[in-house]
DNA sequence: TAGATTGTTAATCGATTAACAATC
DNA sequence: TAGATTGTTAATCGATTAACAATC
């Protein structure tokens, strides 16, 4: 029996293998290695094996794992064995390039309602959903019962925005926004700025 | 003096840190200590002055860091002391929103080539920028002399359109598709997946 | 059975933190 | 000067890897 929390570091990499075991599926395979499914992400074989031991036992000695099962099980330690509304606030260009993105569904999310402050675009509709008053957004993400929040909003703006929806209930946010948010400890937050990853990878470009 | 590579986990903390930096500066301060940089971003002082006293001692006993100079230290190592010009590929939904994105010229990046290939699209354009064709890529890309790429092209494509680019003398790609991407271990990849971060916090959100 | 691969333990490796002399 | 804060060393902490008995 495992006592203590999981290391964030064997967490984030959860998302990884069921991603991966996905594409698996796809390419019509039915089992795995840990020795395969490392060698697809980068990581060693051992490594796989001891992060999915920290949950259960979900391979068999001398055939591996079966895909479709891990990928369930992992599903459920991710909580994504159900469909998790999200509220997308900022209806910009990349706000309605995720709105239009048609990867989330199958992945565990819905965008289920959309935010915006400026009157030339409350009420435009992207695909199905019409976008609403930011004002509102207490009222209408505490009747949705939404709990997690992608903010495409500008920067300058994010840090207001975040404690708006964390008023409203939010629990945990995407933030597209380059800023970092000061926000009660219980609040989740990930942040998602490709400047940050382009001058990342410029260290090692030669001079 | 130093010896040895940097380890790469040091080095995706400077960004965090320049942008720090660059926020205080809008904000007026002229110094900060390891304190106040390890605060905003959630690292230890001590781990702040670690990372910083691998490239050099930039910080004076008593008073700390002049924000301005160890700005243009940190461009200097992320060899962001230049513009990087980037070749974007897909001009879907996302290929806009980064392609109007404001954000990149003053930390470092340009972009400067656009392609699809699709014929509706080709011809159009997104700010000065005319979408060209995609199979021209290695004659434009070349000419260019653009070494990073930004692929926002649907997950079925990504992998060869990244060898695609790889062809053409790309050295660094940032991937917006939830991909995989396998190439020679020479070429940089990082991976920009808000699923994979969403999947993460729901597996701390209560059930 | 023989071969393959798991889950786990112990060893190794690497990253973070605490502490403090140096000094602005 | 006294107070503050650096850069660095040594200690601690945590993550990864190697190895192997168990077993499908």
């Amino acid at each position: 029996m495992k006592i203590g929390a999981i290391p964030d570091i064997v967490v984030s990499r959860l998302p990884q293998y069921l991603q991966a075991l996905n594409l698996m599926k796809l390419e019509g395979k039915q089992t795995t290695s840990s020795q395969e499914l490392g060698e697809r992400l980068g990581f060693s074989a051992a490594q796989v094996r001891k992060d999915l031991s920290q949950f259960g036992e979900f391979g068999k000695q001398g055939t591996g794992y079966s895909i479709s099962y891990l990928s369930k099980q992992l599903q459920s330690i991710l909580n994504i064995d159900r469909i998790w509304d999200i509220v997308l606030v900022g209806a910009g260009d990349l706000g309605h390039a995720i709105a239009n993105y048609q990867g989330f569904t199958n992945r565990g999310f819905r965008i289920a309602l959309i935010l915006d402050n400026d009157p030339q675009k409350i009420g435009d509709k992207i695909g199905q959903l019409e976008i609403q008053d930011f004002a509102l957004a207490r009222e209408l993400i505490r009747k949705a019962g939404i709990e997690i929040a992608m903010l495409t909003v500008p920067a300058s703006v994010a840090q207001t925005v975040a404690e708006e929806v964390v008023q409203a209930g939010i629990k945990a946010i995407l933030n597209y926004a380059p800023t970092p948010l000061k926000l009660p400890p219980n609040i989740l937050v990930q942040y998602l700025d490709p400047l940050i990853q382009l001058q990342h990878m410029t260290y090692y470009l030669a001079k």
